[in-house]
DNA sequence: AATGAATGAGCATTCATTCAT
DNA sequence: AATGAATGAATGCTCATTCAT
């Protein structure tokens, strides 16, 4: 997950991550970071700007390798169905595999703390741009009813999130087979055709 | 929205709200909220034991006000469909008309400061149960395909929320007219047949 | 020399000056203030908006005993060298009854860490003005030499700060004759004529 | 001013001067003297014990300086006027010159920073030795009043320091002509007949 | 000699909470 | 019930100094 970053920086990055995670930010003190992660406080400093500037590091770094894991087999020769169920299967496996960094994205992603600039820069690098692109796609060949792209996005997302929660929280199962149910229904929320049509 | 609660306690629940939503939890002190609410902070701890306790209290509050209005106008009478509609559009509406409540349950519904009690609170009072038990019916009667209620009330709602909080970022517009048809969409990702048979 | 401040304040002033004057401004740490002043960093933080602003607060009611202290029993109609030898005389025994105050005005006064608006405060409340306009006056009654007064009083401020500072280093005796003497001197320097002429 | 010191001592020096005079002792960190002058930290260490040994060295290096800077045209042939004229003329002139390293001293001379062997070496190596030693012998010849030599001298210095500082806080004018009569002053303070005799 | 990464005690300041009134 | 002064542990951050290279 962090592999452009020095050995320092990556324990920084994840014990932050897992604090958080554990513990709210608030509670992540630049004190336990430095216990748990075996990186003095002076030397945090020396590679981070401050505690603000971990956060956003941490929040570009994941957006980041989220991004590239949601679209990493999405090709342009794949049909429009196909590379949305790559997609939204993607971000389930994403969830299941890498729960914190996704849970980390999901709180912060609408926090004062994270600068604006980390947050444009996480939409250039995201998987927004590439999704948006193939609903309006999937719209024009009249796949899908005519909404905006980016709402039916917002919103399977949205589902996907909270599909996602409800399993963290031990509320739901998540079987493969649940998973291909979601994804379904998230597809026939919007296509003109209900159903796999292959 | 704290009609149950005296003078001095609706002030103070009124004014962490304000600046939560405000401020981000980290910089509401309680000095501040002192300060703001008119109560003197030994006053404060007359009527609350903590600063999470108010954070808890103001979370059962308004999970309780949001689930009636979310239900306000649901009778058994009414079809499937037309609850179904009801329940939706009252989340958006609510969303719409008391964006403070709604944003403060969305951030801390999975925060560790929120206690498993009042969680558990939430969820008895709150509009879960209700719509749990429509879709169960709507399930068992055929109108929707066999998934677990749950999982699609859960998904449903992520959908409205990232809905809304694209709206509230201004990503999104968000017309009478979007609205129904987000809430469609919804209803149209689970049913066996496609959109409104009224 | 703090009469005007409360308990509280009282206590966090005087302990600050004897802690500046024995270690240095750097040397002199809340904590430590706090230890030795019998009040709580948090306390302090309750009269004061930071430590700068002790500071300033020191220097302004400092300034403000100080500039009574010279001034106190100079009057108008007593003649010019009357007035002359007074204000000095009190300057050399404001020193020696009061050396951390004195001392503290003499190291702070330049300093970046003392606002300009207390400095302006210390003019306004100080010394300098009265002494100023007796000068002027003895210009102008050809008393002493055609210098700038603002230059004359400057000097020999110099001079008995310099004084001072020898005698508190252990370089120099001050006993009352010396410091006739040297305020006599400080005449000479200015007047027309030699000596004092009563 | 520091030829004595090899070039990484040199370049140390005089990047504390300037950082000391430009931003306050506590602003003046270690890191900043390596940035500044292109020495690392680690380096500074091998040529200097401490912060505190630089700042010492910094003293005894102006100190000699300004020493003999004060002092590099007085000849025992010369009269006692003239040499007293010559000394405080170049104090003058040195404070002009180089601001830098007479406020420096002015600012340190009596801070608890700076060791007491340092000050004795200063007292040594300065102009104080030189002065005192001119004032004896006017005091001895009956040019001066009975005074001891080292008040006066001391007392004149402040008058120069004092008049320098208004001029450097723009406060007084300082031409040619005001340096003069500021001297003649100093020589009317203790001479025993007014004026320059020559 | 020289580098600059690493250390950790120390800093000014904040803040949830208590307590005397 | 109500006030707000008082507490002191904890916070993010700095910085003189050390150390591996």
């Amino acid at each position: 997950m962090f592999e452009t970053y020095n050995k320092v920086q990556q324990a920084v990055l994840e014990t932050t991550l897992n604090l958080i995670i554990d513990k709210e930010l608030q509670a992540t003190s630049m004190s336990l970071i430095a216990k748990d992660s075996g990186v003095s406080t002076g030397n945090i400093y020396h590679y981070f700007n401050s505690k603000e500037d971990i956060i956003n590091e941490l929040y570009k770094a994941i957006v980041r390798f989220n991004g590239e894991y949601v679209t990493k087999d999405m090709t342009e020769t794949d049909s429009i169905q196909t590379q949305f169920r790559k997609a939204w299967r993607n971000l389930i496996e994403l969830g299941n595999m890498y729960p914190k960094g996704f849970r980390f994205i999901e709180q912060y992603s609408f926090s004062p703390y994270i600068y604006e600039q980390s947050k444009l820069e996480a939409y250039k690098d995201g998987w927004c741009g590439p999704l948006e692109k193939l609903y309006r796609k999937a719209v024009d060949e009249g796949v899908f009813v005519r909404l905006e792209p980016q709402m039916m996005v917002q919103m399977h997302y949205g589902s996907i999130v909270y599909l996602l929660k409800g399993y963290q929280q031990n509320l739901l199962e998540l079987t493969e087979d649940i998973a291909e149910q979601a994804v379904l229904a998230c597809w026939n929320a919007v296509s003109l055709e209900k159903g796999w049509n292959e």
